[in-house]
DNA sequence: GATCCTCGAGTTCT
DNA sequence: CTCGAGGATC
């Protein structure tokens, strides 16, 4: 056999690996050249990254591809017409990437092996910064040529550009060698890189993605003066070529010779005596990433001693004594499997896209939300399709992007459905927004039971383990039409259901039992009633007391309330004129339900020593929830915001603070960490109480 | 009528 | 967290 297979037909590698590997090779190329020839690559690091793990891995898979569709040369891109180009003295490798700490034991365990030791091997390591590599030439200690690093064996020379940054030197400070060559990074620290697409914007121009790319933008500037406006800064990192001086024995004494010379030198560098100390500087970066003043996509480890360097020699495209270890990528591609449509408590149908599962910022990401079909249609998302994936905030997952050179030719476009997938409903527009409802109410399964997982939810009744599988169990067997069936239920009927034990029947007994007692604002949050949230089922108790207040209560009497206009007013009137939604809250009293109207100070306003102040929570606090910290603020006489703005007078930061901490900061607006603010809790209560 | 802020509603994963 | 839109304010 095999004599006159066809040359094509490779043992066992599908067609539709072939096609890909071609497409993912042709993607690369083409961003390739983008990223060297023009400043604003479409797609990040990150995508370039996984684009290439991606093809990797099928070359791995089927070895033969690494011939039929082979890895574009990663950096050979021709540079921009405009810069004269010149060849490097010695080419600028890039570096290998690992990404787990387990890449990086066996990255150690190949240095030792080629070192012929067993005993650990020392390494330096520094931040990886997010800019733009850059080779400086200095002859008999003066500036005399600065490259980019191009395709790494000939660059771009902007010697006439570095000569007008603040942080480049144009003299080494003595004693200086014949001729060095020193490598470092152009980058642009967060702030200034605010600051720089502020003042674009102003005037009307385009502003950059990033950091790196208004780092390689503003650097690569025809005129110079313009890049003499710009805050570039520049750090070194290593050595290239070397004439008539001494070669430092370690990057240690390296790092101190680069500092002597009056250069800036990469900031955290650090010496680790072992593999277990490495992971720990890496962790420790991980940790502090978001606060350092520049951006970062890693740590750069490389063989301290210099001599070890040279007996482990490099590979064709990178140093084996060099390390670049990434952190999870916040950005990744991955493939479409399927466009499912969800349907929510109000019926509104969500499209959200099913995905091969990736890792992104630390956790497995396998669905993204769409959220409606408009968004479908701009972003032309179809099934099939490989896209980027991002954590916005690096919680909510979403689709940035489609690539569109790698859609599969069979991907059709998403068409709306007509029909509610769950109920088969009609499915219908609602108001300007053009998202579609399904028309079936209550009795589609799925309307109900979102509409259940409302109710019992912890801001809502909290009734404990009622979780998304039980309800829908409960709604599928018609066991449950309402929310009011739910106190209906005896713990021999929860006892039927699937998963569930006497034992937890009675759990589950117990928490409808007590859910039966809450506060008006809490039964007024769980009926769902449209443009009622946990604020204005707040406001609507505190200023009616009762239900039959509330209910009597028309839409002048409601407007009158501030917060709470027209629409809103509207809303709640026609929630009361529905025969139905009277029906439920009626047989939610007959089965027990008590409202608690709130304490009568409380409906006072303006009273108690927080008056008037504006509380908001950000991060983690340990020894009390979020709700509970908020009541007792509210206690006091003061508010609780969601969000920072002018009107707050004081941020409460926990552990782990959010993004609403730098807008506190920003804007000047006070911040207590957890213990300052129990003491002020302390002194307010303490006073009220002694009145 | 424009602008700024806040609220509601939808979303993921641990 | 983000979006869109309601409400308050000038």
């Amino acid at each position: 056999m095999g004599g006159d297979a066809p040359p094509l037909a490779e043992e066992g590698l599908p067609p539709e690996a072939l096609d890909r590997a071609r497409a993912v090779a042709a993607e690369l190329a083409v961003l390739d050249r983008r990223y060297h020839g023009e400043d604003a690559p479409e797609v990040s690091d990150d995508v370039y990254d996984a684009l290439r793990r991606e093809l990797e891995e099928l070359h791995r898979r089927h070895p033969v591809l690494a011939r039929l569709a082979p890895l574009p040369n990663a950096v050979g891109a021709p540079p921009r017409r405009a810069f004269r180009t010149a060849r490097h003295r010695l080419p600028m490798r890039s570096l290998d990437d690992v990404f787990d700490p387990a890449a990086f034991r066996a990255f150690d365990q190949r240095v030792r092996q080629r070192l012929g030791r067993a005993d650990p091997v020392p390494y330096i390591a520094e931040p990886k910064l997010d800019g733009l590599a850059l080779s400086l030439t200095y002859e008999e200690g003066t500036l005399a040529r600065a490259l980019t690093r191009g395709d790494g064996t000939t660059g771009e020379d902007v010697t006439a550009n570095v000569r007008r940054l603040p942080t480049v030197p144009g003299r080494l400070h003595a004693p200086a060698p014949r001729l060095v060559e020193v490598r470092g990074e152009v980058y642009i620290t967060r702030w200034d890189f605010e600051r720089l697409n502020a003042s674009m914007r102003e005037r009307g121009e385009k502003t950059f993605a990033n950091p790196r790319n208004a780092a390689a933008g503003s650097l690569r500037q025809l005129d110079p003066s313009v890049t003499a406006s710009r805050p570039l800064s520049f750090c070194a990192y290593a050595l290239g070529a070397l004439e008539g001086g001494d070669d430092p024995a370690t990057e240690e004494t390296l790092l101190a010779l680069l500092g002597r010379w009056g250069l800036p030198v990469v900031p955290e560098a650090t010496r680790l005596g072992d593999v277990g100390e490495a992971l720990a500087y890496h962790e420790d970066l991980g940790r502090r990433r978001e606060g350092l003043p520049y951006e970062i996509d890693g740590a750069v480890f490389k063989v301290d001693d210099r001599e070890a360097q040279r007996r482990l020699g490099e590979t064709s495209h990178a140093p084996r004594w060099a390390v670049a270890y990434k952190f999870p990528a916040h950005e990744q591609t991955s493939r479409v499997r399927a466009i499912d449509v969800q349907v929510g408590r109000s019926g509104a149908l969500t499209p959200v896209a099913r995905l091969d599962p990736v890792e992104l910022a630390g956790a497995i990401v396998r669905k993204a939300t769409l959220h409606n079909f408009d968004e479908v249609a701009r972003k032309d998302v179809r099934v099939g399709d490989t896209v980027v994936v991002r954590r916005a905030g690096d919680v909510i997952p979403e689709i940035v992007a489609v690539l569109p050179s790698l859609r599969p030719p069979e991907a059709r476009a998403v068409v709306p459905p007509e029909r509610c997938p769950v109920c088969g409903a009609p499915v219908r527009p609602r108001g300007e927004t053009r998202g579609l409802y399904c028309t079936g109410g209550w009795h589609c399964p799925a309307q109900l039971r979102e509409t259940l997982r409302h109710f019992v939810s912890r801001s809502a009744l909290d009734v404990d383990g009622l979780g998304p599988r039980l309800l829908d169990q409960l709604v599928r067997s018609g066991r449950v039409r309402t929310p009011a069936d739910l106190y209906r239920l005896g713990a021999g009927d929860l006892a039927e259901l699937e998963r569930v034990g006497p034992v937890l029947a009675e759990k589950l007994h117990a928490a409808l039992d007590r859910s039966r007692r809450t506060t008006l604002e809490r039964l007024l949050y769980a009926l769902g009633i449209p443009e009622v949230g946990t604020v204005t089922a707040r406001l609507l108790a505190r200023r009616f007391r009762g239900l039959d207040a509330l209910t009597a209560a028309g839409v002048e009497d409601l407007a009158a309330i501030p917060g709470i206009g027209p629409v809103v007013a509207a809303a709640v009137r026609d929630f009361w004129a529905d025969p139905g939604n009277r029906a439920v809250l009626e047989e939610l009293l007959a089965r027990g339900i008590v409202a608690e109207p709130p304490p009568e100070e409380a409906t006072a306003e303006g009273k108690g020593p927080l008056a008037g102040r504006r509380f908001v929570f950000t991060g983690r606090l340990a020894t009390f929830g979020r709700e509970e910290a908020a009541a007792r603020v509210r206690d006091l006489g003061g508010t609780v915001g969601e969000r920072v703005g002018r009107e707050t007078d004081c941020v409460v930061a926990g552990a782990d603070p959010g993004t609403k901490l730098d807008e506190a900061r920003r804007l000047g607006i006070a911040v207590l960490d957890e213990e300052g603010f129990r003491s002020l809790l302390r002194s307010h209560e303490q006073r009220v109480g002694n009145d």
